[in-house]
RNA sequence: GCCGGGGUGGCGGAAUCGGUAGACGCAGCGGAUUCAAAAUCCGCCGCCGAAAGGCGCGAGGGUUCGAGUCCCUCUCCCGGCACCA
């Protein structure tokens, strides 16, 4: 046993500790059949130069889950890798003319030094960047096989496009309809582009959200919004309307979805969307309705302006025919009408749709009730909440539907359209195929051959992969591939001829569509995945932002379900369990000039100005000591000043007090809120810890006992109820960290010390409880702190062989025999009123029991002689009399 | 508007099956130590009340011996979706 240094050196502590890990591959995971495996996965990060805090929060999440598991006994792997292509990396090359590739590795090579200080249980072996060759060639290999498929196509896709940079902007480029670096208003172009059916999915992704139970609620539902299924009816108004070359417009029919089919026989009007082919067809013969199109098509997208946007149309002058009643029906445009859902059109029912209902009494159209609600009237003045009560309406004024209910009437219905030739019953589906081009240079190229005589040609395998040249240095105009000969020109894999390389590159949720997989099988260079993926995939437990709930998430089990399509792996969902950890939180300060605007300030340039009891009041510049505006807690962000630099804290405070602070501030799943004072909370504890196994290694001077004797030892009052309040502590550690919730897992690691710096210390068997004591603490602390808990366990003696450590030991469980007691404190209740406690036997019966509560002084108190009517015994709890 | 989640001290947050509300920490207050301060240690710390006691988990009602927890009504906050036909 070395003895320890008194003070606590988290610097010299936390080096020792991970070049011990560093030494032994403590980390590495490899296959073992014999072992329950636990892959443990955070979202892996874009490599934007330095970790922020909620990178370190969901590390440290995932983390201590990692550690936990390897001493309870899985075979755990816990991988990281690099998002390592997108826009940011193309900013930087514009701002500071460095070719996007050596700015990502600089920066993955400065992160992962971040990474590895913080002590984190990764297996580096299996490390990944997605912008590496012998990665992307895989999306390049499996997009191919898409194409095969038929699960990739080619269609043309609407782009922004900057006129002066001549160039395609991202969304997030374009700033109030302006390109981001020219303020030229952008114009919207269509070119070519793949997409990918994700919607031939759709059923499978929605059905399968049922299999994930141990997903958050919240994250299943919003994608089951997002998959949006509705059934119902798509039919057609047929027409006689012709384009100025004599030939039908769409084939002389208006489609048109409907989940009320019920009430088609109260169709008044049409309505189309400004985009629909009959609105534009109107449109060239009339000025107005041109003018109301292209203001529609303008129209704001704001969120808050739809909601209480009015509605608003145009007659278009073109009617189309019922297809059951024959009566001619006006097409309308209307602003309310979304080209992108259905076919951009819908059938008009004033009497029974809200929308319809506003729209018919702002033009004064026809409104005619064909469905009867027991017990409501209708009314032509108001709006009835007709709409929610299908189950209870009826058919009415419907010819040959009349009486039927809502089910009947959609089913007889249907089935007439269907005789007619005009429609049938349908699925809908909100969900859009994937459209995965973008014309950007930093990104995974997309694997096909342009040739003027055999067109779009995909690259063959043997070809793959189409490498991205990594020292082109974009300036903004365009995409510095069309620059590269030695890229773009090759020959045609069909027929041999000159010819050229598609430029686009595929979006960059491609590439985190599968990377968890690839962890699996690091190394391989001829399939993209092999046998070992079935070994540790699914994921068991993945860890990451609520901000990838709907995309990231649907679009990596869309990629799964086509990869097990193809043989490739033998699971349909990749990830087991998820956990969505909250934001990291700080306080924001600001203050409002007439000159500058709005102008932050961070945390350490402020005073708090608080009253007596400690509650903050407002806020003083230290610069200037005048008043500033306190706004509450927000995002860390830089332009807000209120960031924390991880290496600071880690500087200043270490790893593990970092970790600490974290896990114990807030539940994973809540926001958590930055505090100075907090941070020196967690670091007063850790010291603590240190000093305790300070002093327990040098006054105590426990000899290790060989064989545990303690089971059988009579221990006094104190030595017994210390050993039963830190098993008692270990059990509801146990249950938290089943639960998952970290902050109470480290509140009962604070408790087990408190109690035992309050123990004695004057035997030999004090010296055994409480060995065996902090041996709990040290391993339920390890997984959140694991360098100190790594050094004291190691200096306590606790080690018998050469490369193993606190995480070889095993996890800590509960004794039973240190949970006994003879006597019993109950909780005594007068009337459901608590008013005291009483001491039992640990056997005594629920008549001994109740004998005892009522002799009891304070029991006898509060009956005020009354004889007890009831008396209600919860065993172990509490006793409740009723008087 | 619809769908989720939530409202507990000055603050972050505990409370497992309906059973002592406020664990643990922060801030605050008092004390010890110190020439002094920092650090450290000890004590107090929901509200009203001198005390006995009463009141307290967004508001109101209900079920129960007993409700933060279950049921109903309302309210506010957060997240997601949204003229979805």
């Amino acid at each position: 046993m070395s003895s320890l240094p008194e003070k606590y050196d988290h610097t010299a502590t936390e080096k020792t500790a991970q070049a011990f890990w560093e030494r032994s591959a403590a980390f590495k995971a490899v296959e073992d059949a014999t072992k329950p495996k636990y892959y443990c996965l955070s979202m892996f990060p874009y490599p934007s130069g330095k970790l922020h805090m909620g990178h370190v929060r969901n590390y440290t999440i995932g983390d201590v889950l990692t550690r936990f598991h390897k001493m309870r006994g899985y075979n755990v792997m816990q991988p990281m890798g690099w998002d390592a292509f997108g826009l940011p990396a193309e900013n930087a090359a514009i701002a500071n003319k460095v070719p996007p590739a050596k700015w990502t590795y600089d920066n993955i090579e400065y992160m992962k030094g971040q990474l590895k200080s913080l002590g984190f249980a990764i297996d580096w072996s299996r490390e990944l960047a997605t912008c590496k060759p012998e990665y992307y060639k895989w999306n390049q290999w499996l997009f191919l096989r898409m194409l095969e498929k038929g699960i990739a196509y080619k269609k043309t896709q609407v782009v922004n496009w900057d006129p002066v940079d001549q160039t395609v902007l991202a969304n997030e480029q374009v700033i109030d309809g302006r390109g981001w670096r020219t303020g030229a208003v952008v114009e919207k172009r269509e070119i070519p582009g793949y997409y990918l059916a994700i919607t031939q999915y759709a059923d499978e992704l929605l059905n399968d959200l049922d299999t994930l139970d141990q997903w958050p609620e919240r994250v299943r539902l919003m994608q089951a919004n997002w998959i949006g299924k509705s059934t119902g009816v798509r039919f057609a108004f047929p027409h006689e309307i012709k384009d100025e070359t004599g030939t039908l417009i769409n084939d002389g029919k208006l489609w048109v979805f409907t989940t009320r089919a019920d009430t088609i026989m109260g169709v008044t009007f049409c309505a189309v969307a400004a985009e629909h082919p009959l609105a534009t067809h109107a449109a060239k013969n009339n000025p107005e309705l041109a003018a109301f199109i292209q203001k529609c098509k303008s129209g704001s997208v704001m969120e808050a302006d739809m909601a209480t946007m009015e509605k608003e149309g145009l007659p278009t002058g073109l009617f189309v025919t019922h297809p059951l009643t024959g009566e001619q029906v006006e097409v309308w445009v209307g602003n309310y009408v979304l080209m992108s859902y259905g076919d951009g059109a819908v059938m008009g029912v004033p009497s029974h749709d809200e929308r319809d209902f506003a729209f018919a009494k702002k033009y004064g159209l026809t409104i005619k009730q064909v469905i009867a609600v027991a017990g409501k009237e209708f009314s032509t003045e108001a709006w009835q909440e007709w709409y929610g009560d299908k189950e209870n309406g009826v058919c009415i004024n419907s010819g040959k539907y009349d009486g039927l209910s809502y089910s009947a009437a959609i089913d007889a219905i249907a089935s007439d359209i269907k005789a007619l030739g005009l429609g049938d019953k349908k699925l809908q589906w909100r969900l859009r195929d994937w459209g995965v081009s973008r014309q950007r240079y930093w990104g995974c190229p997309i694997p096909i051959i342009h040739c003027d005589d055999c067109g779009s040609v995909p690259v063959p395998d043997d070809q793959l992969p189409v490498v991205l040249p990594e020292d082109c240095v974009p300036d903004g105009s365009g995409n510095p591939l069309h620059k590269r000969p030695d890229f773009l020109n090759c020959a045609c894999p069909k027929c041999g001829k000159p010819a050229r390389r598609e430029t686009d590159t595929m979006d960059t949720f491609v590439d985190s569509s599968w990377y968890y997989a690839r962890f699996a099988t690091p190394g391989n260079d001829t399939a993209m995945v092999d046998e070992r993926v079935n070994y540790w995939l699914p994921v068991d437990q993945y860890i990451g932002g609520i901000e990838h709930a709907i995309l990231h998430l649907l679009y990596s089990r869309f990629w799964t379900k086509v990869m097990g399509d193809l043989g490739l792996v033998n699971y349909r969902e990749p990830f087991k369990r998820l956990l969505t950890q909250g934001m990291v939180l700080n306080h924001l300060f600001s203050r409002r000039s007439d000159k500058t605007g709005i102008e932050w300030f961070a945390p350490e340039e402020i005073d708090l100005v608080k009253d007596e009891a400690g509650r903050v009041t407002g806020a003083t510049a230290k610069r200037d000591g005048n008043p500033v505006d306190y706004g509450g807690y927000g995002t860390m962000s830089k332009s807000k000043r209120n960031g924390v630099d991880p290496n600071a804290m880690i500087e200043q405070y270490g790893a593990d007090t970092s970790r600490f602070f974290m896990m114990f501030t807030a539940p994973p799943e809540q926001t958590l809120e930055w505090s100075d004072a907090g941070i020196e909370g967690s670091y007063r504890f850790l010291k603590r810890v240190w000093a305790f196994g300070h002093v327990f290694a040098s006054q105590i001077k426990p000899q290790l006992p060989a064989s545990r004797t303690l089971a059988s030892a009579k221990l006094n009052d104190k030595l017994g109820s210390l050993r039963r309040e830190i098993h008692l502590l270990l059990k509801q550690a146990n249950y938290d960290l089943g639960k998952q919730q970290f902050n109470t897992v480290a509140s009962s690691c604070m408790k087990m010390l408190n109690a035992l710096e309050k123990a004695p210390r004057d035997s030999g068997i004090a010296a055994e409880v409480i060995e065996e004591c902090f041996g709990i603490l040290l391993r339920v602390l390890s997984p959140i702190t694991p360098h100190i808990t790594h050094t004291l366990w190691a200096d306590l003696g606790y080690v018998k062989n050469e490369g193993d450590d606190i995480l070889s030991a095993p996890w800590p469980e509960p004794l039973e025999a240190a949970l006994v007691q003879d006597e019993i404190e109950l909780v005594l209740q007068v009337l459901g009123k608590t008013r005291g406690s009483v001491k039992v036997p640990a056997g005594a019966d629920n008549k001994a029991i109740e004998a005892l509560a009522i002799a009891s002084e304070a029991a006898q108190k509060f009956m005020e002689g009354k004889p007890a009517k009831k008396v209600i015994v919860v065993p172990g709890r509490l006793v409740n009399i009723v008087v």
